[in-house]
DNA sequence: CCCGCTTTGTAACGATCATTTCAGATGGAC
DNA sequence: GTCCATCTGAAATGATCGTTACAAAGCGGG
C-alpha cells in the first residue's frame, strides 16, 4: 500500500499524481475549502459538505493511501500540529496548484501586476474626491458603461444602492438614453466607465451630461478615454494582459473600493438601509 | 448549543475561572501539550493520552460548558480553522501612493491574498476541465446568476460570446426564466456564479436544468452554494475583505481566465468571429 | 446502439464511540 | 477512626460512525 509520498496531503492533491473523480475533486475541493478542518470532522459530515457519499468519502482515503478514514484523521491532525508549531513557514510551502505556465499563473501575475501598478499612478486625494461626490446625498448618481464596461457599471450601481439612495444606472440599450439624460440635473454626478475601443455613444452621453451640470468621474484605462476631457476626475487604471483583451480585475477592485469608501463614509446609515433592503429580501437565505 | 465565554477554549483553560480536579488539570495539560490537537482524536484517545477515563474527558467537556464531546471538538476544529487562515501577513513592500492604511492599500491586500488563496485551492485540472466543457461548440452555454453575481455573469457572457456561439445569459428577472429552461438540452452547459447569501431561485433554476441533463458548472465561494451538489465542476474562490461585502475581484479574474482559455482553445476561429463582430460596430471605434 | 468498464450511491453490518449509571476510591473534617 | 462529600473509573447502553457488499448509473469504445 502506497505510503505518502508528498510531505502533506494537500501536496498530495495538488500534485494531481492521482487519478481524481469526480467525487474525489469535489472532495479535494471540500477540503481545500478549509484546509484540513475540514477532513476532520466526522466522515458523514465531510461526505454531506462536499456533496458526496461516505463510501466515496472512505475510497478517497484509501486512494490517498490510507488504510481507512481514521488513518486518514490522524494525518491531517498531524499536520494540523506541525503547522501550528511553526506558524512562520506557511506562506513558502504551500505555493499555487497550477503549474508554471498555466495560464491561471499567467492572468494571476499579470492582475497582480495591474494593481499594483494601478494603485501607483491614482493619486489617493483624487479618490478620495471622487468618493466624497458619491457619497453626497446631496448629489443624484448616474452611471454609465460601454459594451464591457457597461456590466462594471451595473455591479457598482448595485452595491452603491445598498449605501444610499439616488443612484441611478444608465441603461444598456443606448434608445432610452434620451429619456434618462432628462433626469441629469445640475450638480448630480455621472460616473462612466470607458476603456479602449471607446464607445462614441458614452462618451456623448458624458457630453450631454456635463452641459447639463453634472460633475463627470471617469473610470478609464491608461490610455485615456476621451471623455477625460470632461471629466472632474479621472482614474486612469493599468489592465494589460496578455490574452488579446484588457482585463477588468482592477476596474472591479476600483468599484469595490469606492463602495467600501461611501459605505465608511455613513456606515450607520447604510447598516439601516441594508437592514430595510433585506425585509424585502425573504427567500434564499442561506450560508452560514 | 451553549457557547463559551471566552473566545478560546485554551484561555478558559488558563484564566483559572473554573475548579479544576485532578483529572481536569490531567486534561487540560495534556490539551496544552498539543493544542487544540490533542483534543480532536476520539473521546478515548484522549482520555488515554492524558491518563485518564473517558467520563472524565465528557465532565471536562461539559465543565467547560459544553452539552458533549462533540460539541467540545467542535469548538476546537473552529479555533484551528481560525487560527491557520489568519497568520498570512505576506503584502510586501510594494509602494503606493496611497498612504499605509488607506482604503485602497487596505482593500488591495486582501484582493491579492485572495487571489494567491483562490489560485492555491483552485485544482487546476478541474479549471481545465471547466475550460474544456465551455469549448465545446456541440454544448450550447447557459450563464446564471444571482442578484450580485448576475453582473459577472454578464460580463463572461459579452466576452463569451466573442469567443464561441451559442451562449446564452439567463436574464435577470426570474419571470423569464421557465421559458428560457425549455432552451437548456441535454449536453448543456450551465454555469453557476452563487456566492454567499446564495440564491435559491438560482439553485432551483440549477436543479432544474440538471433534471434536463446539462453539465453544471460552479464558480462559489469557499463557503460552497448548495448548488456544489448538482456541480460536475465546482470552483472554490476566496472572497474575503475587511469591508463588510466579499468581493468579487477573483470572481471577475476567473471569469476572465475561463474567456482567455477558451479564446486559446481556438484561437483561428475566435479571431474570425471578432473581426466579423466588429463589422456590425462599424461606429464608435477610437483608441491607441 | 449495445457492451464493457469505471464510478457512484444505497443499504446493511459490525465496530467504535459517547454517554449514563453506579460502585469504589479519595481526602478532609471532626 | 469514622463519616460525608466529592471525585473517579469500570461496565453497560444506545447512538453514531466507518466499512463492506452490491446494484444502479455514467462513460467510452466497438
Amino acid at each position: 500500500m502506497a505510503r505518502a509520498k508528498s510531505s502533506t496531503i494537500a501536496e498530495q492533491l495538488n500534485g494531481g499524481r492521482l487519478g481524481l473523480t469526480a467525487a474525489d475533486r469535489k472532495l479535494s475541493a471540500a477540503l481545500m475549502a478549509d484546509y484540513p478542518v475540514a477532513g476532520l470532522a466526522s466522515i458523514s459530515d465531510f461526505a454531506r459538505v462536499a456533496g458526496v457519499s461516505t463510501p466515496s468519502v472512505l475510497r478517497f482515503a484509501k486512494k490517498l493511501g490510507f488504510t481507512g478514514f481514521p488513518t486518514f484523521q490522524q494525518a491531517l491532525r498531524g499536520e494540523v500540529s506541525a503547522q501550528l508549531q511553526n506558524p512562520i513557514e506557511k506562506p513558502e510551502q504551500w505555493s499555487s496548484k497550477a503549474p508554471r505556465g498555466h495560464i491561471l499563473n499567467t492572468l494571476a501575475s499579470a492582475a497582480m501586476e495591474n494593481l499594483g501598478n494601478s494603485l501607483r499612478h491614482i493619486d489617493h486625494h483624487t479618490f478620495d474626491d471622487v468618493c466624497r461626490l458619491i457619497s453626497d446625498r446631496q448629489r443624484t448618481v448616474h452611471i454609465v458603461g460601454g459594451r464591457i464596461t457597461g456590466h462594471l457599471a451595473g455591479y457598482l450601481h448595485t452595491h452603491l444602492q445598498m449605501a444610499r439612495a439616488g443612484v441611478r444606472l444608465v441603461p444598456g440599450s443606448v434608445s432610452h438614453w434620451p429619456q434618462h439624460l432628462l433626469d441629469v440635473s445640475e450638480e448630480d454626478v455621472l460616473v462612466v466607465f470607458d476603456v479602449r475601443r471607446y464607445d462614441a455613444r458614452v462618451q456623448e452621453f458624458a457630453a450631454s451630461a456635463r452641459q447639463r451640470g453634472a460633475r463627470i468621474v471617469l473610470i478609464t484605462d491608461q490610455w485615456m478615454s476621451p471623455v477625460s476631457r470632461l471629466a472632474s476626475q479621472t482614474l486612469a487604471l493599468r489592465m494589460d494582459v496578455p490574452s488579446g483583451w484588457d482585463s477588468n480585475v482592477v476596474t472591479m477592485f476600483v468599484a469595490e473600493a469606492i463602495v467600501a469608501a461611501v459605505v465608511n463614509e455613513n456606515w450607520k446609515a447604510t447598516r439601516e438601509r441594508i437592514r430595510e433592503i433585506d425585509l424585502y429580501f425573504e427567500g434564499g437565505r442561506r450560508g452560514r
